[in-house]
RNA sequence: GGAGGGGUGGCUGAGCGGUCAAAAGCACCUGACUGUAAAUCAGGCGACUAUGUCUACGUAGGUUCGAAUCCUGCCCCCUCCA
């Protein structure tokens, strides 16, 4: 492996976080000068952030971990617009009010829970491009940067080819997008002295317009590293759960469930997991990883109550490792479960339902059907079967489970 | 503005008057095998007050005993022409 003179490369090749950089050398040779700043840009599109935004915190967790600092940029005013890279389908556009709503959310319930904020050289900043996007004047801005811009090159972007040959109409607002997303970098590169931009490797093309612009524009070299994306050993994009998105936001994930996502990783990843969503020494993970067969699971738990407290903290990973060990190794009763209160008794279908462990009636009564469905543990096979309180146990409490992986639990009042 | 093609379930994509809640594939769900993994296999996959009812094939009407399928208006997309 190749060694850098910066401890911020070395950091992030020892833990697989780099797949392309404009120029490896220029950037070593720039980081182990001193501080310097560095930003990632962030969607605004949903209240939290999700896994798959998850390299990209931690490439500027690792970053002020090296002393430098880092920016997340709140894409306030590309969410106006809309990514269009390797989408089929133009995005439904946002309107103000719920970009800012959920720009806030964001900075709450996940950055903070990684970077420290503040004043300090090396303490992180938030900016939202849409404080210098939205005053642009139109004309000046095509004279001044849009000259700088070929249509020609634009179109050999693989974000854009794979919509014209889909014919899928890409429109001149979506067209615009890796322009604005250029000239951001342009822009913290004469407020804040940044020098680098990270992200996925599918935003390379987005992200060198950014280089290329300063270059011309002011004459200053500029860079950017991408890390690899993360995909399954298939090829699969990573970040899906039955219910969505692996998202960040307790509220929107609880933490146990962020846990149970981890722990039911794939065998083949558990390494590259590890090192990226962990912050566990190196040397260590190259142990956990060289487990074999059935030992994989202790790696898989490791990796789910660290990456559990990364980001939800220490309380709440303990929490979810208790309950999970109650729930899978002892088949019991976890307080971490989602729960619900009734009076009297009720179907397990429409408790299964209203628990949101089935999307309908309908889906509950075909679980049962199919043996997925279980009370305390025992499978029923009546699609009639009741809850009732005389199943409760000495804390007043029954299980219901949809699946082998999926329980909850049902208080009666009184 | 003109000519032609097209809009079908989460996606791809068949159907082109009844047997269509709509083929097939992907995705997803449950089970089996395992290790809370992968692969494989079996089954499932609109909703509900459930042998029935309701909603659904861009949208609004019409023809018909009966329409995703035929007709008309409107909206949107693609290709070409002006």
């Amino acid at each position: 492996m190749t060694t850098y003179k910066s401890d911020f490369l070395n950091v992030l090749a020892a833990r697989g976080f780099i797949h392309q950089c404009s120029d490896f050398e220029g950037l070593d040779a720039k980081l182990a000068e001193g501080p310097q700043s560095a930003y990632i840009g962030f969607d605004a599109t949903a209240q939290s952030l999700h896994v798959g935004n998850l390299t990209g915190i931690m490439m500027l967790y690792w970053f002020q971990q090296c002393g430098h600092k880092p920016i997340t940029l709140m894409g306030g005013g590309t969410s106006k617009i809309g990514d269009p890279s390797f989408k089929d389908e133009q995005r439904k556009l946002l309107d103000d009010a719920t970009i800012e709503e959920n720009m806030e959310h964001i900075r709450k319930t996940c950055f903070t829970q990684f970077l420290t904020y503040g004043d300090g050289p090396s303490d992180a900043l938030t900016v939202n491009n849409n404080d210098w996007l939205a005053e642009l004047k139109y004309l000046d801005f095509l004279r001044d940067y849009g000259r700088h811009f070929t249509v020609n090159r634009m179109l050999s972007f693989d974000s854009v080819k794979t919509r014209l040959e889909r014919e899928s109409p890409l429109s001149l607002l979506e067209f615009n997008y890796m322009v604005m997303q250029g000239y951001d970098f342009l822009e913290l590169s004469r407020r804040f002295g940044t020098i680098l931009q990270m992200g996925g490797s599918d935003q390379w093309g987005n992200m060198i317009n950014g280089v290329d612009l300063t270059h011309k524009v002011d004459q200053r070299q500029l860079f950017v590293l991408t890390a690899p994306l993360l995909t399954t050993p298939d090829g699969k994009k990573m970040g899906k759960t039955e219910n969505g998105a692996v998202w960040l936001n307790a509220d929107m994930l609880s933490p146990y469930d962020y846990y149970q996502w981890w722990r039911n990783s794939d065998d083949a990843l558990v390494g590259t997991l590890l090192r990226r969503f962990t912050v566990l020494p190196v040397e260590e993970i190259e142990k956990l990883e060289a487990l074999k067969g059935q030992e994989i699971n202790e790696a898989k738990k490791i990796l789910a109550f660290e990456a559990t407290r990364l980001c939800h903290g220490d309380q709440a990973a303990r929490d979810a490792e208790d309950t999970a060990r109650k729930v899978f190794e002892q088949g019991g009763i976890g307080g971490d479960l989602p729960t619900t209160e009734i009076e009297g008794e009720t179907t397990f279908v429409d408790i299964a339902c209203a628990l949101g462990l089935t999307a309908s009636k309908g889906e509950a009564r075909r679980i049962i059907q199919q043996g997925g469905a279980r009370v305390n543990s025992n499978a029923i096979s009546d699609p009639a079967y009741m809850i009732t309180p005389d199943q409760a146990n000495a804390d007043g409490v029954v299980k219901v489970s949809t699946s082998k992986k999926k329980h909850a639990l049902v208080r009666f009042k009184g």
